[in-house]
DNA sequence: CAAAAACAATCAAATATGTGATTGACATTG
DNA sequence: CAATGTCAATCACATATTTGATTGTTTTTG
Protein backbone atom coordinates (compact mmCIF):
# COMPACT_ATOMS: atom_id res chain seq x y z
CA UNK A 1 0.00 0.00 0.00
CA UNK A 2 3.20 2.52 0.04
CA UNK A 3 2.61 4.26 -3.49
CA UNK A 4 -1.02 4.11 -2.74
CA UNK A 5 -0.77 6.22 0.46
CA UNK A 6 1.95 9.02 -1.64
CA UNK A 7 -0.83 9.13 -3.95
CA UNK A 8 -3.08 10.19 -1.31
CA UNK A 9 -0.87 12.54 0.00
CA UNK A 10 -0.09 14.09 -3.49
CA UNK A 11 -4.04 14.34 -4.03
CA UNK A 12 -4.46 15.77 -1.01
CA UNK A 13 -1.78 18.58 -1.08
CA UNK A 14 -3.37 18.96 -4.38
CA UNK A 15 -6.64 20.08 -3.18
CA UNK A 16 -5.92 21.50 -0.26
CA UNK A 17 -2.15 22.95 -0.58
CA UNK A 18 0.04 23.50 2.26
CA UNK A 19 -0.62 21.03 5.26
CA UNK A 20 1.04 20.36 8.42
CA UNK A 21 2.74 16.86 8.77
CA UNK A 22 0.61 16.65 11.55
CA UNK A 23 -2.65 16.60 9.58
CA UNK A 24 -1.34 14.67 7.19
CA UNK A 25 -0.85 11.88 9.67
CA UNK A 26 -4.04 12.08 10.78
CA UNK A 27 -5.59 11.69 7.80
CA UNK A 28 -4.35 9.09 6.58
CA UNK A 29 -4.20 7.31 9.73
CA UNK A 30 0.01 6.70 9.87
CA UNK A 31 2.38 7.76 12.11
CA UNK A 32 4.65 10.87 11.99
CA UNK A 33 7.57 8.71 10.99
CA UNK A 34 5.52 7.20 8.77
CA UNK A 35 4.77 10.58 7.07
CA UNK A 36 8.08 11.93 7.12
CA UNK A 37 9.63 9.17 5.30
CA UNK A 38 7.03 9.60 2.33
CA UNK A 39 7.71 13.41 2.16
CA UNK A 40 10.95 12.55 2.18
CA UNK A 41 10.82 10.40 -0.88
CA UNK A 42 8.82 12.40 -2.38
CA UNK A 43 10.51 15.52 -2.35
CA UNK A 44 13.50 13.37 -3.50
CA UNK A 45 11.50 12.63 -6.59
CA UNK A 46 10.86 16.08 -7.09
CA UNK A 47 6.52 15.90 -6.64
CA UNK A 48 6.48 17.89 -3.43
CA UNK A 49 8.67 20.60 -1.31
CA UNK A 50 8.83 20.16 2.26
CA UNK A 51 8.76 23.46 4.72
CA UNK A 52 9.61 23.29 8.35
CA UNK A 53 6.31 21.20 9.73
CA UNK A 54 4.71 20.92 6.32
CA UNK A 55 4.32 20.50 2.45
CA UNK A 56 3.09 20.95 -0.66
CA UNK A 57 2.92 20.18 -4.47
CA UNK A 58 6.38 21.19 -5.80
CA UNK A 59 5.68 24.34 -7.92
CA UNK A 60 6.19 22.81 -11.42
CA UNK A 61 4.74 19.48 -10.45
CA UNK A 62 1.29 20.84 -10.33
CA UNK A 63 0.36 20.07 -13.95
CA UNK A 64 1.24 16.28 -13.60
CA UNK A 65 -0.40 15.83 -10.54
CA UNK A 66 -3.67 17.12 -12.11
CA UNK A 67 -3.06 15.51 -15.16
CA UNK A 68 -3.12 12.15 -13.55
CA UNK A 69 -6.28 13.11 -11.69
CA UNK A 70 -7.98 13.98 -14.97
CA UNK A 71 -7.04 10.92 -16.30
CA UNK A 72 -7.90 8.57 -13.72
CA UNK A 73 -11.38 10.22 -13.15
CA UNK A 74 -14.17 8.99 -14.50
CA UNK A 75 -12.02 5.97 -16.25
CA UNK A 76 -14.59 3.49 -16.42
CA UNK A 77 -16.68 5.58 -18.80
CA UNK A 78 -14.10 6.96 -20.41
CA UNK A 79 -12.77 3.11 -20.95
CA UNK A 80 -16.37 2.19 -22.52
CA UNK A 81 -16.23 5.53 -24.36
CA UNK A 82 -13.19 4.00 -26.01
CA UNK A 83 -14.08 0.85 -26.78
CA UNK A 84 -17.19 1.65 -28.23
CA UNK A 85 -14.94 4.95 -30.69
CA UNK A 86 -12.49 2.00 -31.27
CA UNK A 87 -15.37 -0.13 -33.33
CA UNK A 88 -15.60 3.08 -35.81
CA UNK A 89 -12.02 2.73 -36.75
CA UNK A 90 -11.07 0.47 -40.12
CA UNK A 91 -7.56 -0.96 -41.09
CA UNK A 92 -5.40 1.38 -43.30
CA UNK A 93 -6.60 4.07 -42.51
CA UNK A 94 -5.39 7.60 -41.25
CA UNK A 95 -7.04 8.72 -38.29
CA UNK A 96 -6.40 12.26 -35.98
CA UNK A 97 -6.38 11.98 -32.20
CA UNK A 98 -6.80 14.80 -29.88
CA UNK A 99 -4.52 15.17 -26.73
CA UNK A 100 -7.40 14.39 -24.08
CA UNK A 101 -7.36 12.04 -21.54
CA UNK A 102 -10.25 10.11 -22.86
CA UNK A 103 -8.49 10.03 -25.93
CA UNK A 104 -5.88 8.60 -24.68
CA UNK A 105 -7.96 5.75 -23.24
CA UNK A 106 -9.11 5.17 -26.59
CA UNK A 107 -5.45 5.00 -28.34
CA UNK A 108 -4.87 2.02 -25.16
CA UNK A 109 -7.57 0.03 -27.15
CA UNK A 110 -6.00 1.06 -30.89
CA UNK A 111 -3.07 -0.49 -29.40
CA UNK A 112 -5.30 -4.08 -29.11
CA UNK A 113 -6.66 -4.14 -32.28
CA UNK A 114 -3.37 -4.86 -33.90
CA UNK A 115 -4.35 -2.87 -37.50
CA UNK A 116 -2.22 -1.14 -39.56
CA UNK A 117 -3.00 2.52 -38.79
CA UNK A 118 -1.33 6.14 -39.93
CA UNK A 119 -1.84 8.17 -36.65
CA UNK A 120 -1.45 11.78 -36.41
CA UNK A 121 -2.00 13.48 -32.94
CA UNK A 122 -0.51 16.48 -31.14
CA UNK A 123 -0.72 14.56 -27.48
CA UNK A 124 2.43 13.54 -26.48
CA UNK A 125 1.36 10.75 -24.26
CA UNK A 126 -1.04 9.83 -27.10
CA UNK A 127 2.60 9.70 -29.49
CA UNK A 128 4.09 7.79 -26.50
CA UNK A 129 1.52 5.22 -26.00
CA UNK A 130 1.25 3.84 -29.92
CA UNK A 131 4.93 4.37 -30.89
CA UNK A 132 6.10 1.14 -30.14
CA UNK A 133 3.14 -0.25 -32.25
CA UNK A 134 4.91 -1.71 -35.58
CA UNK A 135 1.87 -1.66 -37.02
CA UNK A 136 0.50 2.12 -36.91
CA UNK A 137 3.05 4.90 -38.00
CA UNK A 138 2.77 7.62 -35.54
CA UNK A 139 3.02 11.29 -35.91
CA UNK A 140 3.40 13.87 -33.98
CA UNK A 141 2.07 17.96 -35.08
CA UNK A 142 4.99 20.35 -33.96
CA UNK A 143 4.82 23.13 -31.92
CA UNK A 144 4.70 24.25 -28.30
CA UNK A 145 4.01 21.85 -25.47
CA UNK A 146 0.97 23.10 -23.09
CA UNK A 147 2.21 21.01 -20.24
CA UNK A 148 -1.43 21.04 -18.31
CA UNK A 149 -1.73 17.97 -20.72
CA UNK A 150 0.84 17.72 -22.37
CA UNK A 151 -0.81 18.54 -25.76
CA UNK A 152 0.88 20.21 -29.10
CA UNK A 153 -0.27 23.86 -29.68
CA UNK A 154 0.31 27.14 -31.51
CA UNK A 155 0.24 28.37 -34.56
CA UNK A 156 3.45 26.34 -35.82
CA UNK A 157 0.76 23.37 -35.45
CA UNK A 158 -2.07 25.02 -36.85
CA UNK A 159 0.16 25.52 -39.73
CA UNK A 160 1.17 22.36 -39.59
CA UNK A 161 -2.28 20.69 -39.55
CA UNK A 162 -3.89 22.69 -42.93
CA UNK A 163 -1.75 20.58 -44.95
CA UNK A 164 -3.16 17.20 -43.49
CA UNK A 165 -6.14 15.32 -44.54
CA UNK A 166 -7.46 12.98 -42.41
CA UNK A 167 -10.21 10.04 -42.79
CA UNK A 168 -11.44 10.22 -38.72
CA UNK A 169 -10.94 12.39 -36.28
CA UNK A 170 -11.32 11.83 -32.67
CA UNK A 171 -12.09 14.63 -30.29
CA UNK A 172 -11.87 15.04 -26.51
CA UNK A 173 -14.45 17.89 -25.05
CA UNK A 174 -13.47 19.73 -21.87
CA UNK A 175 -17.08 21.51 -21.68
CA UNK A 176 -20.03 20.47 -23.83
CA UNK A 177 -22.82 23.33 -22.90
CA UNK A 178 -26.61 22.50 -23.46
CA UNK A 179 -26.87 24.59 -26.37
CA UNK A 180 -23.98 22.30 -28.21
CA UNK A 181 -21.26 24.19 -27.77
CA UNK A 182 -18.41 22.77 -27.50
CA UNK A 183 -15.59 24.90 -25.14
CA UNK A 184 -11.68 24.60 -23.92
CA UNK A 185 -9.98 26.31 -20.92
CA UNK A 186 -7.09 27.45 -23.36
CA UNK A 187 -6.98 29.62 -26.30
CA UNK A 188 -4.53 27.91 -28.45
CA UNK A 189 -6.05 24.56 -27.34
CA UNK A 190 -9.76 25.44 -28.34
CA UNK A 191 -8.65 26.99 -31.99
CA UNK A 192 -6.50 24.09 -33.02
CA UNK A 193 -9.43 22.16 -32.26
CA UNK A 194 -11.46 24.14 -34.43
CA UNK A 195 -8.97 23.84 -37.19
CA UNK A 196 -8.86 19.96 -37.16
CA UNK A 197 -12.72 19.96 -37.76
CA UNK A 198 -11.98 21.14 -41.23
CA UNK A 199 -9.54 18.62 -42.07
CA UNK A 200 -12.00 15.66 -41.46
CA UNK A 201 -14.18 13.34 -43.09
CA UNK A 202 -15.67 12.42 -40.06
CA UNK A 203 -15.62 14.19 -36.52
CA UNK A 204 -16.01 11.72 -33.36
CA UNK A 205 -16.71 13.65 -30.14
CA UNK A 206 -15.56 11.93 -27.17
CA UNK A 207 -16.99 12.66 -23.95
CA UNK A 208 -18.01 11.13 -21.05
CA UNK A 209 -21.34 12.28 -18.48
CA UNK A 210 -19.48 14.80 -16.90
CA UNK A 211 -18.77 17.09 -19.16
CA UNK A 212 -22.22 18.21 -19.56
CA UNK A 213 -23.89 21.13 -19.14
CA UNK A 214 -20.52 22.94 -18.56
CA UNK A 215 -18.73 25.68 -20.32
CA UNK A 216 -15.00 26.91 -20.24
CA UNK A 217 -13.49 30.07 -21.41
CA UNK A 218 -12.99 29.44 -24.87
CA UNK A 219 -15.37 28.40 -27.38
CA UNK A 220 -14.36 25.55 -29.93
CA UNK A 221 -17.47 25.11 -32.16
CA UNK A 222 -20.95 24.06 -32.22
CA UNK A 223 -21.77 19.72 -32.82
CA UNK A 224 -24.09 19.79 -35.77
CA UNK A 225 -25.30 16.58 -37.47
CA UNK A 226 -22.30 16.40 -39.34
CA UNK A 227 -20.50 15.12 -36.42
CA UNK A 228 -20.88 12.13 -33.74
CA UNK A 229 -21.35 12.02 -30.40
CA UNK A 230 -20.22 9.12 -28.21
CA UNK A 231 -20.78 9.30 -24.70
CA UNK A 232 -21.63 7.01 -21.56
CA UNK A 233 -24.99 8.43 -20.02
CA UNK A 234 -28.54 10.11 -21.90
CA UNK A 235 -28.13 13.67 -21.33
CA UNK A 236 -29.92 15.87 -19.61
CA UNK A 237 -33.23 17.10 -20.85
CA UNK A 238 -32.13 20.57 -22.10
CA UNK A 239 -29.29 19.16 -24.60
CA UNK A 240 -31.42 16.57 -25.73
CA UNK A 241 -33.81 18.93 -27.21
CA UNK A 242 -31.07 20.45 -28.53
CA UNK A 243 -30.13 17.24 -30.01
CA UNK A 244 -33.16 16.12 -31.41
CA UNK A 245 -33.24 20.07 -33.51
CA UNK A 246 -30.05 19.52 -34.74
CA UNK A 247 -30.86 16.40 -35.47
CA UNK A 248 -27.43 14.74 -33.88
CA UNK A 249 -26.07 11.64 -34.23
CA UNK A 250 -25.19 10.37 -30.48
CA UNK A 251 -23.96 6.99 -29.57
CA UNK A 252 -23.91 5.27 -25.83
CA UNK A 253 -21.17 3.42 -25.05
CA UNK A 254 -21.90 -0.15 -22.72
CA UNK B 1 16.43 -8.18 -6.68
CA UNK B 2 12.76 -8.93 -8.69
CA UNK B 3 12.88 -6.06 -11.36
CA UNK B 4 16.48 -6.70 -11.92
CA UNK B 5 15.87 -10.85 -12.08
CA UNK B 6 13.43 -9.45 -14.91
CA UNK B 7 15.46 -7.16 -16.58
CA UNK B 8 18.07 -9.99 -17.21
CA UNK B 9 15.41 -11.91 -18.79
CA UNK B 10 14.89 -9.20 -21.32
CA UNK B 11 18.41 -8.46 -21.85
CA UNK B 12 18.53 -12.51 -22.26
CA UNK B 13 16.08 -12.45 -25.07
CA UNK B 14 17.45 -9.66 -26.58
CA UNK B 15 20.29 -11.11 -26.97
CA UNK B 16 19.73 -14.44 -28.07
CA UNK B 17 16.18 -14.26 -29.26
CA UNK B 18 14.06 -17.05 -28.12
CA UNK B 19 14.71 -19.15 -25.66
CA UNK B 20 13.40 -22.34 -23.10
CA UNK B 21 12.09 -21.33 -20.27
CA UNK B 22 14.57 -24.13 -18.72
CA UNK B 23 17.76 -22.02 -19.98
CA UNK B 24 16.65 -18.67 -18.50
CA UNK B 25 16.12 -20.55 -15.54
CA UNK B 26 19.30 -22.11 -15.49
CA UNK B 27 21.32 -18.76 -16.21
CA UNK B 28 19.85 -16.97 -14.13
CA UNK B 29 20.32 -19.99 -10.81
CA UNK B 30 16.38 -19.38 -10.39
CA UNK B 31 13.80 -22.06 -10.38
CA UNK B 32 11.40 -22.65 -13.39
CA UNK B 33 8.56 -21.70 -10.99
CA UNK B 34 10.11 -17.82 -10.54
CA UNK B 35 10.98 -17.78 -14.59
CA UNK B 36 7.21 -18.37 -15.00
CA UNK B 37 5.93 -16.07 -12.44
CA UNK B 38 8.06 -13.57 -14.04
CA UNK B 39 7.00 -14.16 -17.57
CA UNK B 40 4.24 -14.30 -17.08
CA UNK B 41 4.21 -10.65 -15.23
CA UNK B 42 6.03 -9.31 -18.03
CA UNK B 43 3.59 -11.13 -20.36
CA UNK B 44 0.83 -9.01 -18.55
CA UNK B 45 3.00 -5.94 -19.03
CA UNK B 46 3.17 -6.46 -22.70
CA UNK B 47 7.03 -6.72 -23.02
CA UNK B 48 7.55 -10.35 -24.08
CA UNK B 49 5.32 -13.30 -25.44
CA UNK B 50 5.53 -16.67 -24.53
CA UNK B 51 5.33 -19.78 -26.18
CA UNK B 52 4.97 -22.92 -24.89
CA UNK B 53 8.18 -24.03 -22.58
CA UNK B 54 10.34 -20.66 -24.19
CA UNK B 55 9.84 -16.94 -24.24
CA UNK B 56 11.03 -14.64 -26.81
CA UNK B 57 10.67 -10.25 -26.63
CA UNK B 58 7.12 -9.17 -27.93
CA UNK B 59 7.30 -8.02 -31.61
CA UNK B 60 6.38 -4.40 -30.95
CA UNK B 61 8.83 -4.27 -27.61
CA UNK B 62 12.09 -4.68 -29.56
CA UNK B 63 12.87 -0.53 -29.98
CA UNK B 64 11.36 0.02 -26.51
CA UNK B 65 14.37 -2.82 -24.75
CA UNK B 66 17.14 -1.59 -27.50
CA UNK B 67 16.69 2.34 -26.15
CA UNK B 68 16.48 1.60 -22.46
CA UNK B 69 20.24 -0.33 -22.95
CA UNK B 70 21.18 2.49 -24.71
CA UNK B 71 20.24 4.80 -21.97
CA UNK B 72 22.31 2.76 -19.48
CA UNK B 73 25.21 2.32 -21.48
CA UNK B 74 28.21 3.97 -20.22
CA UNK B 75 25.62 6.10 -18.43
CA UNK B 76 28.10 7.60 -16.11
CA UNK B 77 30.08 9.44 -19.06
CA UNK B 78 27.64 10.38 -20.67
CA UNK B 79 26.54 12.46 -17.15
CA UNK B 80 29.58 13.87 -16.90
CA UNK B 81 29.72 14.64 -20.91
CA UNK B 82 25.90 16.51 -19.94
CA UNK B 83 27.43 18.07 -17.15
CA UNK B 84 30.24 19.56 -18.67
CA UNK B 85 27.51 20.71 -21.62
CA UNK B 86 25.14 22.17 -19.17
CA UNK B 87 27.90 24.85 -17.76
CA UNK B 88 27.75 26.25 -21.49
CA UNK B 89 24.02 26.94 -21.54
CA UNK B 90 23.05 30.43 -20.57
CA UNK B 91 19.80 31.70 -19.36
CA UNK B 92 17.31 33.36 -21.31
CA UNK B 93 18.35 31.85 -24.14
CA UNK B 94 17.06 29.56 -27.17
CA UNK B 95 18.34 25.83 -27.75
CA UNK B 96 18.05 22.93 -29.47
CA UNK B 97 18.51 19.27 -27.86
CA UNK B 98 18.77 16.48 -30.48
CA UNK B 99 16.95 13.19 -29.95
CA UNK B 100 20.13 11.01 -28.38
CA UNK B 101 20.21 9.05 -25.18
CA UNK B 102 23.30 11.38 -23.91
CA UNK B 103 21.15 14.43 -24.70
CA UNK B 104 18.60 13.02 -22.32
CA UNK B 105 21.26 13.57 -19.80
CA UNK B 106 21.48 16.93 -20.46
CA UNK B 107 18.09 17.55 -20.60
CA UNK B 108 18.36 15.79 -16.72
CA UNK B 109 20.95 18.38 -15.86
CA UNK B 110 18.76 21.05 -17.22
CA UNK B 111 15.73 20.48 -15.44
CA UNK B 112 17.89 21.47 -12.06
CA UNK B 113 19.16 24.47 -13.38
CA UNK B 114 16.23 26.48 -12.54
CA UNK B 115 17.03 28.85 -15.80
CA UNK B 116 14.44 30.33 -18.31
CA UNK B 117 15.10 28.81 -21.46
CA UNK B 118 13.72 28.16 -24.68
CA UNK B 119 13.84 25.05 -25.93
CA UNK B 120 13.36 23.15 -29.30
CA UNK B 121 13.71 19.49 -29.19
CA UNK B 122 13.03 16.51 -31.82
CA UNK B 123 13.08 13.86 -28.92
CA UNK B 124 9.80 13.32 -27.30
CA UNK B 125 11.15 11.74 -23.91
CA UNK B 126 13.65 14.85 -24.04
CA UNK B 127 10.27 16.88 -24.36
CA UNK B 128 8.53 15.42 -21.68
CA UNK B 129 11.55 15.27 -19.31
CA UNK B 130 11.68 19.61 -19.60
CA UNK B 131 8.05 19.30 -20.33
CA UNK B 132 6.89 20.75 -16.62
CA UNK B 133 9.80 23.16 -15.47
CA UNK B 134 7.97 26.34 -15.54
CA UNK B 135 10.58 28.60 -16.55
CA UNK B 136 11.31 26.52 -19.30
CA UNK B 137 9.27 26.70 -22.62
CA UNK B 138 8.94 23.66 -24.60
CA UNK B 139 8.76 23.22 -28.17
CA UNK B 140 8.77 19.98 -30.31
CA UNK B 141 9.76 19.56 -34.00
CA UNK B 142 6.44 17.92 -35.96
CA UNK B 143 7.04 14.19 -37.71
CA UNK B 144 6.96 10.96 -37.73
CA UNK B 145 8.04 9.11 -35.19
CA UNK B 146 10.87 6.63 -35.20
CA UNK B 147 10.44 4.53 -32.05
CA UNK B 148 13.74 3.06 -32.39
CA UNK B 149 14.73 6.43 -29.96
CA UNK B 150 11.60 8.17 -30.18
CA UNK B 151 12.76 11.25 -32.18
CA UNK B 152 10.61 13.01 -34.48
CA UNK B 153 12.24 12.88 -38.28
CA UNK B 154 10.79 13.37 -42.06
CA UNK B 155 10.40 16.11 -44.40
CA UNK B 156 7.95 17.30 -41.85
CA UNK B 157 10.36 17.86 -39.30
CA UNK B 158 13.42 19.75 -41.45
CA UNK B 159 10.73 22.10 -43.11
CA UNK B 160 9.82 23.11 -39.51
CA UNK B 161 13.70 23.63 -38.28
CA UNK B 162 13.92 25.93 -41.39
CA UNK B 163 11.69 28.37 -39.65
CA UNK B 164 13.72 28.79 -36.73
CA UNK B 165 17.04 29.66 -35.24
CA UNK B 166 18.56 28.51 -32.16
CA UNK B 167 21.43 29.77 -29.99
CA UNK B 168 22.71 26.54 -29.56
CA UNK B 169 22.42 23.30 -30.70
CA UNK B 170 23.23 20.26 -28.57
CA UNK B 171 23.78 16.80 -31.15
CA UNK B 172 24.47 13.38 -29.87
CA UNK B 173 26.51 11.30 -31.97
CA UNK B 174 25.77 7.74 -33.01
CA UNK B 175 29.38 7.16 -34.50
CA UNK B 176 32.44 9.76 -35.31
CA UNK B 177 34.76 8.21 -37.53
CA UNK B 178 38.74 8.71 -37.47
CA UNK B 179 38.54 11.53 -39.90
CA UNK B 180 36.20 13.47 -38.40
CA UNK B 181 32.54 12.41 -40.06
CA UNK B 182 29.61 11.84 -37.97
CA UNK B 183 27.21 9.50 -39.30
CA UNK B 184 24.18 7.61 -38.18
CA UNK B 185 22.16 4.95 -38.35
CA UNK B 186 19.14 6.19 -40.20
CA UNK B 187 18.52 8.35 -43.60
CA UNK B 188 15.80 10.34 -42.45
CA UNK B 189 17.98 11.17 -39.04
CA UNK B 190 21.01 12.06 -40.98
CA UNK B 191 19.28 14.06 -43.36
CA UNK B 192 17.99 15.98 -40.21
CA UNK B 193 20.93 16.52 -37.77
CA UNK B 194 22.92 18.02 -41.15
CA UNK B 195 19.85 20.77 -41.34
CA UNK B 196 20.16 21.49 -37.96
CA UNK B 197 23.71 22.39 -37.60
CA UNK B 198 22.55 24.93 -39.90
CA UNK B 199 20.04 26.70 -38.45
CA UNK B 200 21.99 27.42 -35.32
CA UNK B 201 24.93 30.11 -34.01
CA UNK B 202 27.10 27.65 -31.62
CA UNK B 203 27.02 23.57 -32.54
CA UNK B 204 27.99 21.42 -29.67
CA UNK B 205 28.36 17.57 -30.09
CA UNK B 206 27.91 15.29 -27.59
CA UNK B 207 30.17 12.24 -27.67
CA UNK B 208 31.06 9.22 -25.34
CA UNK B 209 34.68 7.68 -26.06
CA UNK B 210 32.31 4.36 -27.41
CA UNK B 211 31.28 6.39 -30.11
CA UNK B 212 35.04 6.91 -31.66
CA UNK B 213 36.35 5.06 -34.45
CA UNK B 214 33.52 3.61 -35.74
CA UNK B 215 31.01 4.22 -38.66
CA UNK B 216 27.00 4.19 -39.33
CA UNK B 217 25.51 3.65 -42.68
CA UNK B 218 24.87 7.39 -43.30
CA UNK B 219 26.92 10.39 -43.28
CA UNK B 220 25.74 13.41 -41.22
CA UNK B 221 28.71 16.20 -41.23
CA UNK B 222 32.34 16.45 -41.00
CA UNK B 223 33.36 18.26 -37.41
CA UNK B 224 34.63 21.48 -37.89
CA UNK B 225 36.28 24.21 -35.75
CA UNK B 226 33.17 25.88 -35.62
CA UNK B 227 31.98 23.11 -33.17
CA UNK B 228 32.80 22.37 -30.05
CA UNK B 229 33.03 18.38 -28.72
CA UNK B 230 32.69 17.47 -25.27
CA UNK B 231 33.66 13.96 -24.61
CA UNK B 232 34.90 12.31 -21.91
CA UNK B 233 38.27 9.90 -22.68
CA UNK B 234 40.89 11.27 -25.17
CA UNK B 235 40.02 9.84 -28.56
CA UNK B 236 43.12 7.72 -30.36
CA UNK B 237 46.20 9.13 -32.36
CA UNK B 238 44.72 8.82 -35.98
CA UNK B 239 41.48 11.13 -34.89
CA UNK B 240 43.79 13.41 -32.33
CA UNK B 241 45.47 14.28 -35.69
CA UNK B 242 42.95 14.68 -37.53
CA UNK B 243 41.46 16.97 -34.55
CA UNK B 244 44.90 19.20 -34.70
CA UNK B 245 44.87 19.52 -38.02
CA UNK B 246 41.28 20.98 -38.24
CA UNK B 247 41.75 22.56 -35.30
CA UNK B 248 38.96 21.69 -33.45
CA UNK B 249 37.79 22.69 -30.53
CA UNK B 250 37.60 19.36 -27.54
CA UNK B 251 36.23 19.69 -23.93
CA UNK B 252 37.01 17.08 -21.58
CA UNK B 253 34.46 15.88 -19.08
CA UNK B 254 35.56 15.11 -15.30
C1' DC C 1 19.63 32.53 23.83
C1' DA C 2 16.21 29.39 25.49
C1' DA C 3 11.95 26.76 24.74
C1' DA C 4 9.32 24.39 21.53
C1' DA C 5 8.71 22.14 17.56
C1' DA C 6 10.32 19.43 13.73
C1' DC C 7 13.59 16.56 12.13
C1' DA C 8 16.71 12.25 10.77
C1' DA C 9 18.49 8.03 12.45
C1' DT C 10 18.06 3.75 14.65
C1' DC C 11 15.67 -0.42 16.28
C1' DA C 12 12.47 -4.14 16.85
C1' DA C 13 7.96 -5.90 15.61
C1' DA C 14 4.61 -6.64 12.11
C1' DT C 15 3.58 -7.24 7.57
C1' DA C 16 4.31 -8.22 2.79
C1' DT C 17 6.73 -10.31 -0.73
C1' DG C 18 9.56 -13.49 -3.16
C1' DT C 19 10.83 -18.21 -3.54
C1' DG C 20 11.08 -23.30 -4.54
C1' DA C 21 8.71 -27.72 -4.17
C1' DT C 22 4.67 -30.19 -5.14
C1' DT C 23 0.38 -31.15 -7.22
C1' DG C 24 -2.98 -31.94 -10.80
C1' DA C 25 -4.59 -29.89 -15.21
C1' DC C 26 -3.51 -28.88 -19.82
C1' DA C 27 -1.12 -28.89 -24.31
C1' DT C 28 1.94 -30.91 -27.65
C1' DT C 29 3.89 -34.55 -30.27
C1' DG C 30 4.68 -38.87 -32.17
C1' DC D 1 -4.51 -41.86 -27.60
C1' DA D 2 -0.62 -42.29 -24.86
C1' DA D 3 3.66 -40.28 -23.33
C1' DT D 4 6.10 -36.34 -22.46
C1' DG D 5 6.59 -31.89 -21.35
C1' DT D 6 4.67 -27.54 -19.91
C1' DC D 7 1.77 -24.98 -17.20
C1' DA D 8 -0.94 -22.50 -13.20
C1' DA D 9 -2.22 -22.97 -8.44
C1' DT D 10 -1.20 -23.79 -3.82
C1' DC D 11 1.66 -24.35 0.20
C1' DA D 12 5.21 -23.35 3.62
C1' DC D 13 9.41 -21.09 4.41
C1' DA D 14 12.83 -17.46 4.03
C1' DT D 15 13.80 -12.92 3.19
C1' DA D 16 12.68 -7.80 2.52
C1' DT D 17 10.13 -4.18 3.45
C1' DT D 18 7.24 -1.27 5.95
C1' DT D 19 5.98 0.64 10.13
C1' DG D 20 5.70 3.13 14.74
C1' DA D 21 8.26 4.18 18.93
C1' DT D 22 12.30 6.15 20.72
C1' DT D 23 16.38 8.63 20.64
C1' DG D 24 19.31 12.69 20.15
C1' DT D 25 20.07 16.55 16.86
C1' DT D 26 18.72 20.48 14.23
C1' DT D 27 15.81 24.24 13.16
C1' DT D 28 12.57 27.71 14.16
C1' DT D 29 10.58 31.26 16.93
C1' DG D 30 9.55 34.20 20.73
Amino acid sequence: MISNRQDMIRNYLFEKGQTPVQTLADVLGASLATVRRDLAEMEQAGSIERLHGSARIASGAQDEVAFDARESANLLAKRAIASEAAKNIIAGSTIFLDAGTTVLQLAKRIKLLGMPLTVFTNGVVVAQELAYIPEISVNLLGGRIRPENMSIVGPLAERMIDDLWFDQLFLGASAIADDGWLSSYDADEARLNACMTKRAQSVYILADGDKFSSRATYNVFCLSNAMKLITDVAPNQAFGSFAQKADLDIIYAE
